[in-house]
DNA sequence: TCATCAATCGAGCAAATGATCGTACGGAAG
DNA sequence: CTTCCGTACGATCATTTGCTCGATTGATGA
């Protein structure tokens, strides 16, 4: 046993002293032989290390309650709704990353080999480096949407690299942009053999979490450069609220036929309709743009927050 | 929902922002509107109930390790080792029991009908209050010892009411002393109706997780005065070491044949040979009746702390 | 309607925890 | 063997948490 997981080893005990058995960090150092501080880095290491599993036995009631009314009124089959955040965008992606991660986990931690994918956006980032690390090196990953900005840089939000590392699986990755230059670039992207191969591990895949983008201003589409001023004004006039993929949706969830969504180079939606395909989005702001991909029906499962899930019930048809 | 469940869904959103969501006191005071204060008073109303469940993800090397070595020694389907508690025999029941804890809640968690049987002591309670509630009517919990102390007194460590109350299943209790005044008693109790009964009950069960008792003046059935001084000394002439369920061991795991096991009401041990048999016990000084246990074959599961595992693998033959 | 009692609240204080900074020690390289 | 660099430690300080006590509010009974 080297020094690490001796250290490892003692971050554990001080942690089962502390969380489990409720001794002080003064307690805790005084059984342990060392300093207080020290014991508070073990802590420290172990919380890090994700040895600490909190889960909150009790369900909040508003939250579940939203949830089953999403679940059954969408077919779902599982909405989770976590408490809303009032702090800032990091911090709502953070818990609902805590909560997909959560449902990923259960997906990856079975022996038999797994093809997950993941699209792009800020909660799937979240969600994957909340993820523990484990070793099931049978699994494969793959990117449903191009990891590489239109300046050649690596999209900021895909977290399959990440994924891969911390599970030890094959990584599949998309090296296009989103959303190509021209009709004649898509092709020429969609006719690699390397694209139909990663597109073909895609296809095979039995689940896919996903973010929900919105058509705005502030829409990744738009600040990443993949579509420009007028071609966002183009959308906004044919009603998108949102995209799935880089697939703009109009509030029907229907995906929008028009110069951007024919440059597109993600899988087309339809391909996923056997997938467990989730989508992990939150916040007032993305709650049109979740709701068009409900009515859509091309989510399977939602990992979503209060304040969106409350806004999208509210808009229901009372029966 | 009455006023305590509306406290208890705003305890578990404190709960959750607090532990899963990392947010201080004040900021959690904040968001939910009420004062700091009142936000320690849901997460302290959040510990109470039992909400927060922690679970230390990582082994503790030399806990594991004991337990291995007593596993493969002893041919136990299992041996739990929780660190060593230093600060009082309540805490180190404590410890025990949130480890035995665990494992009765997943046994009780099914929903095919079960039948549990309990000893008595102080680590046996533990366990119990140490319990999740849920709601499994369909099982069954028998205690394994009389339940009434010489004075007519309930056993102050007998938890199968608070476990029935906590599970929701039948309760069969044995209304009698765990060492009869008298042969003639002993005799007259077993021909009870009521007695039979609860000892086929008790047969019928599938599991038992029981005490183990120490042969000294701080024994229970000494100070609860179920055996006198003389029949105290008698039991540390003929070299008893411990006791299971009243039953006087030897120190190869013998049941001592005296004046005293003639009078012990307790289902025979010989009864147990299918059963999961589990002892709950721990401590320095409880290692030579746990290792009496163990060298007998009457268990099949031990949750034992580090003090006490130490002790008996330093007494093994060396191979 | 008033008085009393119980429950809950927040201010404030003590205890515990988280983090920073200066120092020391160990290992590696020259 | 000496020097330098990186890591880890403990003292100390700032922040957070746990708890107590006095005050306030609400409910119940006369």
């Amino acid at each position: 046993m080297d020094k690490f997981e001796l250290k490892l080893d003692q971050a554990a005990r001080a942690a089962w002293m502390s969380y489990v058995g409720g001794l002080t960090q003064d307690e805790i150092a005084a059984q342990l032989g060392v300093s207080r501080p020290g014991v508070q880095r073990l802590l420290a290491l172990a919380r890090q290390e994700g040895m600490i599993k909190v889960h909150i036995d009790h369900p909040i009631s508003t939250c579940m309650a939203l949830g089953r009314t999403l679940e059954e009124h969408f077919g779902l089959a599982f909405c989770d709704v976590v408490p809303a955040a009032s702090q800032g965008v990091e911090s709502a992606a953070y818990y609902l990353g805590v909560a997909a991660a959560e449902r990923i986990g259960r997906l990856v931690e079975r022996n038999a080999p797994l093809t997950l994918s993941l699209g792009s956006g800020r909660s799937v980032r979240a969600a994957v480096e909340a993820l523990d690390r484990t070793e099931r090196p049978q699994h494969r990953f793959v990117s449903l949407v191009g990891n590489v900005a239109r300046d050649g840089s690596a999209n900021r939000y895909d977290a399959v690299m990440l994924l891969a590392d911390k599970i030890g699986g094959q990584r599949f990755l998309l090296p296009a942009p989103v959303v190509a230059e021209s009709l004649a670039e898509k092709n020429a992207l969609l006719d690699q053999r390397l694209f139909r191969a990663i597109a073909e591990v895609a296809k095979a895949s039995e689940a896919a979490f996903i973010g929900v983008g919105r058509i705005d201003r502030r829409a990744t589409l738009f600040q990443d450069h993949f579509i420009s001023e007028s071609e966002l004004e183009e959308l906004l006039g044919l009603e998108a609220v949102g995209e799935l993929l880089g697939w703009p949706l109009n509030s029907r969830g229907e995906v929008i036929d028009c110069s951007i969504t024919r440059r597109v180079t993600s899988l087309p939606l339809e391909h996923f309709g056997k997938h467990l395909t989730v989508a992990i989005a939150g916040g007032n702001d993305k709650a049109p743009a979740i709701h068009a991909a409900l009515r859509g029906g091309w989510l399977k499962g939602l990992i979503t927050d209060e304040a969106a899930a409350r806004r999208i019930v509210d808009q229901l048809p009372t029966t």
